[in-house]
DNA sequence: TGTACATCAGTGAACGCGCGTTCACTGATGTAC
DNA sequence: TGTACATCAGTGAACGCGCGTTCACTGATGTAC
């Protein structure tokens, strides 16, 4: 299983040095993403931030698209690794619901704040792309089932009388409110309000315990 | 204040044909972007599509860009024609707190499930284009304005302690999940969950009344 | 240790495709007398 | 009511720009003997 998927996208390098260039070409390209989109960062500007050549890319890389792949499949791997920890139940024992919560949801901002112009394009790509849609919707899948394993574990602690249904929309919602954040209000963060990213954790978590019916008469914790 | 801004994209028509085809050009144009991007849907497409041809296009736009512009005017000026209904708070007397923000939140759904194309070409644009940017803003803040209003206004039926930032901060969640949802979701709604309209409306509008601590012992609407 | 050869890596100018835009021309509508 | 003229509206082939992709060539690395 290795690195397999993204040898569909890229021209293995034979030496230390074409590795380095690749490595280079998806920094660059990386770093580009932060300021434009993906249709405005042109194959030549990247070569260029790398200190490569186009034809260095095409070396590397079957088509623009294939890059993009690549740091696609990179970053969904490394989300997954990281995902997969809070999907375990044993983590949480001892924690609370509203302590679990609060940490998966803070875990979660965090992911969203990190690395936005990346995250920004593989978004905009999704809306109209199957295969990235694909790829995406599984990785919201995982930590949405994670999040409702964990509401399901605690049944009897929330007073929602469908937990299940209830945990799913309440970590969609959280998934929406972050994905809309990073396409729309991450860049121009002109806004005086406070909406950091400590700020938004404290209040998705008291809008999703409190929709879920976390017995507010237990506010030991926190 | 007529229809002015319109002009600054359009060039007037002088006779009934001409206004019929930018007419045509304009609803032809929402039609394709039903069914993909902005980029993808070329100049002579939409020509075609109206019945027209390419330079009767660019008698009436300055350029391209100048149609999608004239479409978000339109767009933007129902928006908050109708949206404003929503902030007049006499419309709210005798409504619960609970019957008011699920009527205002169904509208908002039924909203956004309109014109789903139209309305996912607006905020793709949106990501990167300042201009938009601003005229969705105002769009949006004009939305949650008008929560905000009617919840403080009934500030006494409700438990959070900061009523004006917590209205906010849950007009902003259902802002950000419908957005999402048009950009994501809307599409291939192979999902087989429920997760319709209807559905939506009432989660959303759970979240947020427990949220907003809305008093849960006097259960007597809905 | 040195030499010959094969393969890998890199360069950047030139190519070519797609699509927005222009433009020379034809037809329709309106107005003046 | 009819004719002449001006302006508006519409047509679609041709243009041209931008950008992804190719390709002929040079340099670097590795291997065999």
């Amino acid at each position: 299983m290795t690195t397999a998927p993204q040898l569909e996208w890229i021209r293995p390098p034979q030496q230390a040095r074409s590795r380095a260039t690749l490595d280079r070409l998806l920094d660059a390209a990386e770093v580009l993403l932060g300021e434009k989109a993906w249709e405005d960062v042109g194959v030549a500007d990247i070569a260029r931030r790398a200190g490569s050549s186009v034809g260095a890319f095409y070396a590397r890389f079957r088509d623009k698209d294939a890059l993009l792949n690549t740091l696609f499949e990179r970053f969904v791997a490394e989300a997954q690794a990281t995902t997969a920890g809070t999907a375990d139940l044993e983590r949480w024992r001892g924690f609370s619901v509203s302590g679990a919560v609060q940490a998966i949801i803070g875990f979660r901002v965090s992911v969203h704040g990190d690395r936005v112009g990346l995250l920004r394009a593989f978004l905009l790509r999704t809306v109209y792309d199957r295969s990235f849609q694909e790829r995406m919707e599984r990785l919201v899948r995982q930590s949405n089932d994670g999040f409702v394993a964990l509401i399901i574990s605690r049944r009897r602690e929330i007073l929602h009388p469908e937990p299940a249904i209830a945990a799913e929309f309440a970590s969609q919602m959280v998934t929406n409110f972050l994905q809309s954040r990073v396409l729309f209000y991450e860049s121009g963060d002109v806004s005086g309000r406070p909406w950091n990213a400590e700020r938004i954790t404290t209040e998705l978590t008291h809008a999703c315990l409190a929709y879920l019916g976390v017995f507010p008469e237990s506010p030991r914790d926190m």
